[in-house]
DNA sequence: TATTAATTGCACTTCTGTTGCATTGCTTAT
DNA sequence: ATAAGCAATGCAACAGAAGTGCAATTAATA
Protein backbone atom coordinates (compact mmCIF):
# COMPACT_ATOMS: atom_id res chain seq x y z
CA UNK A 1 0.00 0.00 0.00
CA UNK A 2 1.54 3.25 -1.17
CA UNK A 3 1.55 6.68 0.44
CA UNK A 4 -1.31 7.89 -1.74
CA UNK A 5 -3.42 4.81 -1.25
CA UNK A 6 -3.08 5.24 2.48
CA UNK A 7 -4.06 8.89 2.20
CA UNK A 8 -7.19 8.10 0.22
CA UNK A 9 -8.09 5.15 2.37
CA UNK A 10 -7.72 7.05 5.62
CA UNK A 11 -10.16 9.62 4.26
CA UNK A 12 -12.79 7.07 3.33
CA UNK A 13 -12.03 7.09 -0.39
CA UNK A 14 -11.61 3.74 -2.09
CA UNK A 15 -8.26 3.99 -3.84
CA UNK A 16 -9.12 3.00 -7.40
CA UNK A 17 -6.56 3.23 -10.20
CA UNK A 18 -8.14 6.39 -11.59
CA UNK A 19 -8.32 8.10 -8.24
CA UNK A 20 -4.70 7.36 -7.48
CA UNK A 21 -3.64 8.78 -10.83
CA UNK A 22 -5.68 11.94 -10.38
CA UNK A 23 -4.43 12.46 -6.86
CA UNK A 24 -0.85 12.00 -8.02
CA UNK A 25 -1.40 14.46 -10.84
CA UNK A 26 -2.86 17.10 -8.56
CA UNK A 27 -0.07 16.58 -6.06
CA UNK A 28 2.72 17.18 -8.54
CA UNK A 29 1.22 20.47 -9.74
CA UNK A 30 1.76 23.42 -7.48
CA UNK A 31 -1.18 25.37 -8.81
CA UNK A 32 -4.92 24.92 -8.66
CA UNK A 33 -6.49 23.00 -11.53
CA UNK A 34 -9.68 23.31 -13.50
CA UNK A 35 -11.61 20.24 -14.53
CA UNK A 36 -10.51 20.89 -18.10
CA UNK A 37 -6.88 20.79 -17.01
CA UNK A 38 -7.35 17.33 -15.59
CA UNK A 39 -9.25 16.39 -18.71
CA UNK A 40 -6.29 17.42 -20.84
CA UNK A 41 -3.98 15.30 -18.75
CA UNK A 42 -6.18 12.21 -18.97
CA UNK A 43 -7.61 12.32 -22.45
CA UNK A 44 -8.70 8.72 -22.49
CA UNK A 45 -10.70 9.13 -19.28
CA UNK A 46 -14.31 10.19 -19.06
CA UNK A 47 -15.00 13.78 -18.07
CA UNK A 48 -17.71 12.64 -15.68
CA UNK A 49 -15.38 10.28 -13.90
CA UNK A 50 -12.82 13.01 -13.46
CA UNK A 51 -15.53 15.36 -12.29
CA UNK A 52 -16.93 12.92 -9.77
CA UNK A 53 -13.50 11.94 -8.57
CA UNK A 54 -12.64 15.53 -7.76
CA UNK A 55 -16.03 16.06 -6.13
CA UNK A 56 -15.45 12.99 -3.98
CA UNK A 57 -12.05 14.34 -2.97
CA UNK A 58 -13.74 17.59 -2.07
CA UNK A 59 -16.52 15.98 -0.04
CA UNK A 60 -14.01 13.90 1.84
CA UNK A 61 -11.99 17.01 2.64
CA UNK A 62 -8.76 16.39 0.79
CA UNK A 63 -9.41 18.93 -1.96
CA UNK A 64 -10.87 22.42 -1.81
CA UNK A 65 -12.64 24.38 -4.49
CA UNK A 66 -11.44 27.83 -5.49
CA UNK A 67 -13.38 30.54 -7.23
CA UNK A 68 -10.63 32.73 -8.61
CA UNK A 69 -12.92 35.01 -10.54
CA UNK A 70 -12.11 33.60 -13.96
CA UNK A 71 -15.50 31.95 -14.17
CA UNK A 72 -13.98 28.50 -14.04
CA UNK A 73 -13.80 26.60 -10.78
CA UNK A 74 -10.39 25.46 -9.69
CA UNK A 75 -9.41 22.69 -7.30
CA UNK A 76 -6.35 22.13 -5.18
CA UNK A 77 -5.24 19.51 -2.70
CA UNK A 78 -5.47 20.57 0.89
CA UNK A 79 -2.05 21.05 2.37
CA UNK A 80 -1.32 19.36 5.67
CA UNK A 81 -2.78 21.71 8.23
CA UNK A 82 -5.54 22.95 5.96
CA UNK A 83 -8.78 22.72 7.86
CA UNK A 84 -11.27 22.92 5.06
CA UNK A 85 -13.34 20.15 6.52
CA UNK A 86 -13.74 21.83 9.86
CA UNK A 87 -14.74 25.43 9.33
CA UNK A 88 -13.01 26.59 6.12
CA UNK A 89 -9.37 27.31 5.83
CA UNK A 90 -9.22 30.99 5.12
CA UNK A 91 -5.99 31.24 3.19
CA UNK A 92 -5.90 33.53 0.22
CA UNK A 93 -5.51 32.70 -3.44
CA UNK A 94 -3.45 34.41 -6.06
CA UNK A 95 -4.33 34.53 -9.74
CA UNK A 96 -1.57 35.47 -12.14
CA UNK A 97 -2.73 37.73 -14.95
CA UNK A 98 0.26 36.70 -17.00
CA UNK A 99 0.49 32.90 -16.85
CA UNK A 100 -3.11 32.51 -15.76
CA UNK A 101 -2.24 30.14 -12.94
CA UNK A 102 -4.02 30.19 -9.62
CA UNK A 103 -1.99 29.45 -6.55
CA UNK A 104 -2.88 28.69 -2.94
CA UNK A 105 -1.03 30.96 -0.57
CA UNK A 106 -1.60 28.56 2.27
CA UNK A 107 0.48 30.55 4.71
CA UNK A 108 -1.40 33.78 4.11
CA UNK A 109 -4.65 33.82 6.01
CA UNK A 110 -7.43 36.26 5.26
CA UNK A 111 -7.21 39.07 7.80
CA UNK A 112 -10.07 39.66 10.18
CA UNK A 113 -12.63 41.99 8.65
CA UNK A 114 -14.95 44.02 10.80
CA UNK A 115 -18.37 44.37 9.31
CA UNK A 116 -21.18 46.86 9.85
CA UNK A 117 -23.64 46.34 12.68
CA UNK A 118 -25.86 43.31 12.12
CA UNK A 119 -23.64 41.48 9.66
CA UNK A 120 -22.20 38.14 10.72
CA UNK A 121 -19.35 36.50 8.84
CA UNK A 122 -19.33 32.76 8.30
CA UNK A 123 -16.91 32.42 5.44
CA UNK A 124 -14.68 34.53 3.25
CA UNK A 125 -12.92 34.38 -0.08
CA UNK A 126 -10.01 36.60 -1.00
CA UNK A 127 -8.42 36.46 -4.41
CA UNK A 128 -5.52 38.71 -5.28
CA UNK A 129 -4.69 39.17 -8.95
CA UNK A 130 -1.42 40.31 -10.38
CA UNK A 131 1.92 38.86 -11.46
CA UNK A 132 3.23 35.72 -9.83
CA UNK A 133 6.80 35.08 -8.76
CA UNK A 134 7.68 32.98 -11.80
CA UNK A 135 6.35 35.58 -14.22
CA UNK A 136 7.94 38.53 -12.46
CA UNK A 137 11.34 36.85 -12.63
CA UNK A 138 11.80 37.97 -16.23
CA UNK B 1 -33.35 66.28 -19.05
CA UNK B 2 -33.67 64.27 -15.88
CA UNK B 3 -31.04 63.39 -13.30
CA UNK B 4 -30.52 59.92 -14.79
CA UNK B 5 -30.37 61.16 -18.35
CA UNK B 6 -27.67 63.59 -17.32
CA UNK B 7 -25.78 60.85 -15.53
CA UNK B 8 -25.84 58.58 -18.58
CA UNK B 9 -25.07 61.36 -20.98
CA UNK B 10 -22.12 62.63 -18.99
CA UNK B 11 -20.66 59.15 -19.14
CA UNK B 12 -20.99 58.84 -22.88
CA UNK B 13 -24.07 56.64 -22.81
CA UNK B 14 -26.95 57.60 -25.03
CA UNK B 15 -29.97 57.75 -22.71
CA UNK B 16 -32.45 55.51 -24.49
CA UNK B 17 -35.76 54.57 -22.86
CA UNK B 18 -34.55 51.11 -21.99
CA UNK B 19 -31.30 52.31 -20.51
CA UNK B 20 -33.04 54.84 -18.33
CA UNK B 21 -35.43 52.18 -17.03
CA UNK B 22 -32.63 49.76 -16.25
CA UNK B 23 -30.56 52.41 -14.56
CA UNK B 24 -33.52 53.43 -12.46
CA UNK B 25 -34.21 49.84 -11.51
CA UNK B 26 -30.63 49.22 -10.44
CA UNK B 27 -30.59 52.45 -8.50
CA UNK B 28 -33.62 51.63 -6.41
CA UNK B 29 -32.25 48.23 -5.39
CA UNK B 30 -29.64 48.30 -2.67
CA UNK B 31 -28.16 44.96 -3.58
CA UNK B 32 -26.22 43.67 -6.56
CA UNK B 33 -28.24 42.15 -9.38
CA UNK B 34 -27.77 39.23 -11.71
CA UNK B 35 -28.78 39.49 -15.33
CA UNK B 36 -31.66 37.14 -14.57
CA UNK B 37 -32.90 39.52 -11.89
CA UNK B 38 -33.12 42.31 -14.42
CA UNK B 39 -34.73 39.88 -16.83
CA UNK B 40 -37.43 39.13 -14.27
CA UNK B 41 -38.10 42.80 -13.82
CA UNK B 42 -38.40 43.50 -17.53
CA UNK B 43 -40.08 40.44 -18.93
CA UNK B 44 -41.06 42.05 -22.18
CA UNK B 45 -37.51 43.12 -22.93
CA UNK B 46 -34.95 41.06 -24.77
CA UNK B 47 -32.28 39.37 -22.67
CA UNK B 48 -29.58 40.49 -25.08
CA UNK B 49 -30.60 44.10 -24.80
CA UNK B 50 -30.50 43.90 -21.03
CA UNK B 51 -27.17 42.13 -21.21
CA UNK B 52 -25.62 44.66 -23.54
CA UNK B 53 -27.07 47.57 -21.61
CA UNK B 54 -25.40 46.39 -18.43
CA UNK B 55 -22.16 45.71 -20.27
CA UNK B 56 -22.27 49.22 -21.68
CA UNK B 57 -22.81 50.62 -18.20
CA UNK B 58 -19.84 48.59 -17.05
CA UNK B 59 -17.55 49.70 -19.88
CA UNK B 60 -18.47 53.30 -19.27
CA UNK B 61 -17.67 52.91 -15.60
CA UNK B 62 -21.02 53.46 -13.94
CA UNK B 63 -21.55 49.80 -13.02
CA UNK B 64 -19.15 47.22 -11.65
CA UNK B 65 -19.26 43.48 -11.92
CA UNK B 66 -19.13 41.31 -8.82
CA UNK B 67 -18.17 37.68 -8.58
CA UNK B 68 -19.70 36.65 -5.30
CA UNK B 69 -18.85 33.00 -5.65
CA UNK B 70 -22.36 31.85 -6.48
CA UNK B 71 -21.40 31.17 -10.08
CA UNK B 72 -23.62 33.95 -11.34
CA UNK B 73 -22.19 37.37 -12.06
CA UNK B 74 -23.75 40.28 -10.24
CA UNK B 75 -23.76 43.95 -11.14
CA UNK B 76 -24.14 47.07 -9.06
CA UNK B 77 -24.10 50.78 -9.73
CA UNK B 78 -20.93 52.51 -8.70
CA UNK B 79 -21.53 54.75 -5.72
CA UNK B 80 -20.32 58.32 -5.93
CA UNK B 81 -16.66 58.06 -5.04
CA UNK B 82 -16.23 54.57 -6.45
CA UNK B 83 -13.19 54.59 -8.67
CA UNK B 84 -13.78 51.47 -10.70
CA UNK B 85 -12.80 53.21 -13.87
CA UNK B 86 -9.47 54.32 -12.57
CA UNK B 87 -7.74 51.41 -10.89
CA UNK B 88 -10.46 49.32 -9.28
CA UNK B 89 -12.36 50.27 -6.22
CA UNK B 90 -11.34 47.71 -3.67
CA UNK B 91 -14.38 47.64 -1.47
CA UNK B 92 -15.56 44.29 -0.20
CA UNK B 93 -18.76 42.44 -0.97
CA UNK B 94 -21.03 40.54 1.33
CA UNK B 95 -23.13 37.59 0.31
CA UNK B 96 -25.95 36.59 2.63
CA UNK B 97 -26.34 32.84 2.98
CA UNK B 98 -29.89 33.35 4.15
CA UNK B 99 -31.56 35.79 1.73
CA UNK B 100 -28.99 35.18 -0.99
CA UNK B 101 -28.47 38.86 -1.63
CA UNK B 102 -25.10 40.34 -2.44
CA UNK B 103 -24.32 43.76 -1.08
CA UNK B 104 -21.58 46.29 -1.78
CA UNK B 105 -19.91 47.39 1.41
CA UNK B 106 -18.61 50.49 -0.27
CA UNK B 107 -17.12 51.90 2.90
CA UNK B 108 -15.13 48.78 3.70
CA UNK B 109 -11.97 48.64 1.64
CA UNK B 110 -9.93 45.50 1.23
CA UNK B 111 -7.01 45.69 3.65
CA UNK B 112 -3.48 45.76 2.30
CA UNK B 113 -2.17 42.24 1.88
CA UNK B 114 1.52 41.53 1.89
CA UNK B 115 2.45 38.83 -0.53
CA UNK B 116 5.46 36.51 -0.76
CA UNK B 117 8.63 37.68 -2.54
CA UNK B 118 8.11 38.09 -6.27
CA UNK B 119 4.34 38.45 -6.23
CA UNK B 120 2.87 41.74 -7.36
CA UNK B 121 -0.76 42.66 -6.67
CA UNK B 122 -2.78 44.47 -9.30
CA UNK B 123 -6.30 43.78 -8.16
CA UNK B 124 -8.15 42.00 -5.40
CA UNK B 125 -11.56 40.57 -4.67
CA UNK B 126 -12.87 39.89 -1.21
CA UNK B 127 -16.25 38.32 -0.61
CA UNK B 128 -17.47 37.68 2.89
CA UNK B 129 -20.35 35.27 3.33
CA UNK B 130 -22.66 35.06 6.28
CA UNK B 131 -25.86 36.61 7.54
CA UNK B 132 -26.80 40.12 6.53
CA UNK B 133 -28.24 42.78 8.79
CA UNK B 134 -31.82 42.32 7.59
CA UNK B 135 -31.71 38.57 8.11
CA UNK B 136 -30.02 38.75 11.50
CA UNK B 137 -32.71 41.13 12.74
CA UNK B 138 -35.05 38.21 13.44
C1' DT C 1 -34.42 64.46 -46.76
C1' DA C 2 -30.57 61.30 -47.50
C1' DT C 3 -26.68 59.22 -45.25
C1' DT C 4 -24.55 57.22 -41.53
C1' DA C 5 -24.01 55.33 -37.06
C1' DA C 6 -25.86 53.31 -32.86
C1' DT C 7 -29.25 50.34 -30.73
C1' DT C 8 -32.29 46.52 -30.46
C1' DG C 9 -34.39 41.82 -31.53
C1' DC C 10 -33.82 37.13 -32.71
C1' DA C 11 -31.43 33.01 -33.35
C1' DC C 12 -27.90 30.40 -32.29
C1' DT C 13 -23.42 28.92 -30.07
C1' DT C 14 -20.07 27.80 -26.52
C1' DC C 15 -18.63 26.60 -22.15
C1' DT C 16 -19.11 24.75 -17.60
C1' DG C 17 -21.24 22.18 -14.45
C1' DT C 18 -24.40 18.54 -13.42
C1' DT C 19 -27.56 14.39 -13.43
C1' DG C 20 -29.82 9.71 -14.86
C1' DC C 21 -29.13 5.35 -15.83
C1' DA C 22 -27.07 1.18 -17.55
C1' DT C 23 -22.82 -1.36 -17.09
C1' DT C 24 -18.82 -2.87 -14.98
C1' DG C 25 -15.95 -3.99 -11.12
C1' DC C 26 -15.03 -4.81 -6.28
C1' DT C 27 -16.48 -6.62 -1.51
C1' DT C 28 -18.58 -9.54 1.54
C1' DA C 29 -21.68 -13.09 3.32
C1' DT C 30 -23.20 -17.65 2.41
C1' DA D 1 -16.09 -20.43 -4.81
C1' DT D 2 -20.28 -18.26 -5.81
C1' DA D 3 -23.93 -15.11 -5.54
C1' DA D 4 -25.73 -10.86 -3.88
C1' DG D 5 -25.09 -6.19 -3.04
C1' DC D 6 -22.94 -1.89 -3.35
C1' DA D 7 -19.64 1.41 -5.35
C1' DA D 8 -17.36 3.24 -9.40
C1' DT D 9 -17.38 4.15 -14.22
C1' DG D 10 -19.01 5.22 -19.05
C1' DC D 11 -22.21 7.31 -21.97
C1' DA D 12 -25.74 10.44 -23.05
C1' DA D 13 -28.18 14.16 -22.26
C1' DC D 14 -29.56 18.54 -19.86
C1' DA D 15 -29.43 23.23 -17.68
C1' DG D 16 -27.83 27.76 -17.02
C1' DA D 17 -25.11 31.53 -18.02
C1' DA D 18 -22.41 34.13 -21.05
C1' DG D 19 -21.58 35.67 -25.43
C1' DT D 20 -21.75 36.51 -30.86
C1' DG D 21 -23.51 37.46 -35.78
C1' DC D 22 -26.52 39.64 -38.33
C1' DA D 23 -30.67 41.76 -39.88
C1' DA D 24 -33.99 45.25 -38.69
C1' DT D 25 -34.91 49.55 -36.30
C1' DT D 26 -34.16 53.77 -34.56
C1' DA D 27 -31.72 57.96 -33.76
C1' DA D 28 -28.24 61.49 -35.10
C1' DT D 29 -26.07 64.37 -38.64
C1' DA D 30 -24.93 66.30 -42.93
MN1 LIG E 1 -6.26 27.05 -1.61
MN1 LIG F 1 -19.52 46.68 -5.14
ZN1 LIG G 1 2.39 33.85 -13.56
ZN1 LIG H 1 -29.84 38.28 4.18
Amino acid sequence: MTEIERKLDSNGIRPTAMRILIYKYMAEKNNALALTDVEQAFQKAERTTLYRTIKTFEEKGIVHQIDDGTGVLKYALCEPGCNCEIDRDLHLHFHCNSCDKTICLTQHKIPHINLPEGFMAEDANLVVKGICDSCSAY
